[in-house]
RNA sequence: GGGCGGGUAGCUCAGUUGGGAGAGCGCCACGUUUACACCGUGGAUGUCACAGGUUCAAGUCCUGUUCCGCCUACCA
């Protein structure tokens, strides 16, 4: 065998990138279009063009990687399809700011050059977090990366917008939207951020036009004040009983206004009375609307006061507020100012205060889609990882409201409608019409606004997939298998998802939905730039390796749970990289001599930790398949991290070094390499979804020609593997070892110092265990000498006394003897003993425990008494003992 | 206002049909044994938020209280 050295310490800097050249010359990130294979798709979490990767993608990322290399090597067509999306506002903002650079706006360039920079741009950095999710090791099928702007991606949306046009589920209206005044845009519900901020109420006298007195209302905005239309209480408001239907003037302002009656008016807040801002704010639009009330707008795009304001025009909202309220109280108006915490509503891009504001907008009527997408989840034919999440995925789309499509911004889709400067007609069209279907003119003009970006998110599940063609794609890998992404955008975009695959495709756009949580700090603060308490994950792969760091993240992903990120847990995880790199190391150094075939697969040519170490591999790839299929990540990590380092380095490797060295000829050597190389190839292809690149670099140094790890067989379970017999000879061995540790341990005894032992087992079948243990007793537990004899009635003296079941442990302490510590050592185990048996004897002597439990609880107690008595004697005896002794 | 999640060892958290209170890190002791000190062996630590209830049996199920976090909502 050709002789490969591995280093003492694991490096991973030049492995990782060296394995993912490899992996992408040989095309392992492939799926294909047409495929005997059972496929198995997920479409990636699109990230902005202008992101870089954070921890929120590297933990996104990387459980999507886990399951596709996981369902890869289970044998599937497995497609991960990446991309990004377009961003509109944020692209745009990033360009914007690159042209003030340059002291220019989007205006001096005009639509057409500005959009051709902002492609520019792309081209030039738009491509960054997909580089970065190769350094995490994402096994994307890249040839297929998309882009939501793409011409295929395009076409797509305007087939989806006209057909909904045309089913009557687009339409353009004059609403009140959330208006940002400084994107320039309306942006929809969701987008809106809503904190809790200190501000003030103001109650402000509106006189009666006629007659004495007036009323006072309460407002928490007194500038809108100039664009009141009303001032409305509520119908069963006694205190107004009589004003409904008078009129007020409304001060500074100067004009009448009517007051009028609506159940929406609170009569427990403020005065009870509610001036009336139609254009200002959601709910009196509404009013407004049901009471057919005038609107006055006197707000511009910028939140500047316009020619409707009267004196105030050219002010700013919050200069105008400071004025008007100035004014209402020189004039006398301002009856009370009070501080008062509201919700203030901010855009989410920039966090600016939104301005409610009435505008012609493009909506979705989402009512009928919605009812489509909560069926379809109630069916089940989309299931919802935590299931909780259901919940809010129902509550939401119960009570949706219709959709806000259309941005007032360029970079985006432009909306596929025309208007016929000639005779008015609206044109809607997937193709540009050359003239005008009604009246032939050409005078044709483009709506300028363009839709949202989770429209065409939406739209990607199919139309990364080719949709509107029907492709080989489309028809293997729709509907996709799984979804996975952060519940923070369960609305924005999965329930979006839902209701366009179910309206287009007439399927869901996935069978699953993994919802997974936030990553935040050590302290479980929210990562942010103001906060300084960002840790970057490139930063970590540097420092620790991608594969410490994906496993990290697979540890701490708990189903419903934020994922507390700090630094020395990744470290943690890279000691476990190092071990097992070790593990491999240590290995590869007894296999020089090996040579593969020469062994048949009958039980004698192994020993009983043989057998053992199979029976636990072969729980491990159980636990782990089911962890996996349930998406338990933290559990699936825990399983395969506690047989590597404790089953199979811990006790496994220690067993078998004598029989490696050659110190033990009761065992075959050639039945333990073989085992051993079996048990770590299996382990490296359980790890290998977690840790692509060291698990790689293992296993193409270990014997064998089996081509990449990475698209090997994952293991399944094996009964043939199953053994309970030395599983059960293996518990004992172990206990007898740890009971003598346990004991040099506690009495300080160095491991150099070996120790004498005798055994007292009470039974043949144990005595033969114990016999075919005995090596691995002296070895691990460090013995020059052990004894097993039968069921023994003089104790030996001067001894240390131990119990592993059945079997008495005697450590002879010749000249080491330290009676009281001895003694100490026994009435701790004691103490605790007693109050054990305490309990289960309280237990057992509860007659309605034992009438009343089930049958296999009651033996369990009874066994455990029995054991717990057992060793009492024991203990007592060699307590008393020591006590003559020490007398 | 409504909803959801959480309060378990010093820290971060597991604990999925109710029947042994666990892991990792940290801590203490011993140790350099031909894979690994990025290591080994052993050890200590808990009114499972609080109060009731169901049950033979509750960290686990039910009710209430409290604290924290998040989502959501048109109360000016």
């Amino acid at each position: 065998m050709e002789k490969k050295e591995l280093n003492k310490g694991y490096d991973p800097h030049e492995i990782e990138s060296k394995w993912y050249q490899y992996f992408l010359g040989h095309g392992f990130f492939k799926a294909e279009d047409k495929s005997k294979k059972e496929a198995f798709s997920i479409v990636i979490p699109p990230p902005n063009v202008t992101g870089m990767l954070h921890m929120g993608h590297a933990l996104n990322n990387v459980l999507q990687d886990i399951i596709i290399r996981y369902k890869r090597m289970q044998g599937y067509n497995a497609l991960w399809m990446p991309g990004m999306d377009h961003a509109g506002i944020a692209t745009q903002n990033v360009v914007e700011k690159e042209l003030a650079g340059e002291g220019i706006t989007r205006h001096d360039l005009g639509r057409e050059r500005f959009i051709e920079r902002v492609w520019q741009w792309k081209e030039k950095y738009g491509g960054i977090i997909l580089t970065q999710l190769r350094k995490l090791g994402c096994s994307c099928d890249w040839d297929r990366e998309r882009f939501t702007m793409d011409e295929g991606l395009s076409r797509a949306v305007r087939e989806v917008f006209v057909r909904l046009y045309n089913d009557n589920l687009i339409y353009q209206g004059n609403y009140i939207v959330n208006w940002c005044p400084r994107c320039h845009t309306a942006i929809s519900d969701l987008e809106v951020e809503y904190t809790e901020e200190n501000g003030g109420l103001w109650y402000i006298k509106y006189p009666f036009a006629e007659g004495e007195g007036g009323v006072i209302v309460a407002t928490t905005r007194p500038e809108t004040m100039l664009g009141d239309t009303a001032v409305a209480v509520n119908p069963h408001d006694e205190r107004y009983k009589d004003v409904i239907g008078r009129e007020v003037i409304l001060p500074l302002v100067n004009k009448k206004i009517p007051i009028i009656a609506d159940d929406y008016v609170s009569v427990e807040f403020g005065t009870g009375a509610v001036k009336i801002t139609p254009s200002c704010d959601p709910n009196d639009f509404e009013m407004a609307q049901r009471h057919d009330i005038d609107m006055v707008i006197i707000m511009d795009g910028n939140a500047v006061i316009n020619e409707n304001g009267g004196v105030y025009q050219g002010q700013d909202r919050d200069m105008c507020r400071k004025n008007v309220v100035n004014d209402l109280k020189k004039g006398g108006y301002l009856i009370e100012e009070k501080p008062y915490t509201h919700n203030v509503g901010r855009c989410y891009r920039c966090k600016t205060i939104i301005e409610p504001a009435v505008s012609k907008q493009w909506f979705v009527k989402v009512k009928p889609l919605a009812k489509t997408a909560i069926s379809a989840v109630v069916k089940g034919k989309t299931k919802i990882f935590p299931s909780m999440w259901e919940g809010t995925y129902f509550d939401w789309m119960n009570n949706i409201r219709d959709w806000c499509i259309s941005r007032q911004i360029w970079w985006g889709h432009r909306i596929p409608v025309w208007y016929c400067s000639d005779c008015g007609k609206v044109i809607v069209a997937t193709e540009d019409p050359k003239e005008c279907p009604a009246c032939s003119g050409s005078s044709l003009r483009q709506e300028e606004d363009v839709l949202d970006t989770w429209f065409s998110s939406a739209l990607w599940p199919f139309s990364t997939l080719g949709w509107p063609d029907k492709t080989d794609a489309l028809k293997t890998f729709y509907p996709t298998s799984l979804l996975v992404t952060g519940f923070d955008i369960l609305f924005f975009w999965v329930a979006r998802m839902m209701m366009m695959g179910l309206y287009v495709m007439k399927d869901v756009p996935f069978k699953e939905v993994y919802l997974h949580a936030l990553v935040r700090d050590e302290k479980g603060d929210k990562m942010s730039k103001s906060k300084g308490n960002i840790i970057d994950p490139l930063d970590m792969i540097d420092k620790y390796g991608a594969d410490a760091f994906r496993f990290t993240l697979a540890a701490f992903t708990a189903q419903g749970r934020d994922v507390k990120m700090s630094e020395d847990r990744i470290q943690g995880y890279r000691f476990f990289v190092n071990k097992i790199w070790n593990a491999a190391r240590f290995c590869f150094m007894n296999l020089e001599d090996y040579h593969e075939g020469e062994l048949s697969p009958d039980a004698e040519n192994y020993s009983v930790c043989d057998r053992w170490i199979k029976d636990r591999l072969n729980h491990t790839v159980a636990d782990l398949t089911r962890f996996l299929n349930e998406y338990r990540f933290n559990d699936a990590a825990a399983r395969i991290y506690y047989f590597i380092w404790h089953e199979f380095c811990d006790w496994y490797l220690e067993l078998i070094k004598p029989v490696l060295y050659g110190k033990n000829s009761s065992h075959s050597k050639l039945g333990a390499q073989h085992t051993m190389l079996m048990v770590l190839k299996s382990s490296m292809k359980l790890l290998s979804p977690f840790m692509p690149f060291v698990t790689e670099e293992i296993w193409h140094k270990l014997p064998g020609d089996e081509g990449s790890l990475m698209i090997s067989p994952f293991p399944s379970e094996d009964d043939s593997l199953k053994d309970e017999e030395a599983v059960k000879r293996m518990g004992v061995i172990m206990d007898v070892i740890t009971r003598i540790r346990n004991i040099r341990g506690e009495m300080n005894i160095p491991p150099s110092k070996k120790l004498k032992v005798l055994l007292s087992v009470p039974d043949d079948e144990l005595i033969s265990i114990v016999i075919t243990g005995k090596d691995y007793i002296i070895d691990l537990a460090k013995l020059r000498e052990l004894s097993v004899k039968g069921e023994i009635k003089e104790e030996p003296k001067g001894v240390a006394t131990g119990i592993a079941g059945a079997i008495k442990v005697y450590v002879f302490l010749e000249g080491m003897i330290d009676i009281a510590g001895e003694i100490a050592r026994l009435e701790k185990e004691m103490s605790k003993l007693t109050k054990n048996l305490a309990m289960v004897s309280k237990k057992l002597a509860n007659q309605e425990f034992r009438e009343k439990a089930s049958e296999k609880v009651v033996e369990k107690e009874k066994l455990k008494s029995k054991e717990l008595q057992e060793k009492s004697v024991i203990l007592e005896r060699a307590l008393s003992r020591l006590h003559i002794l020490e007398g």
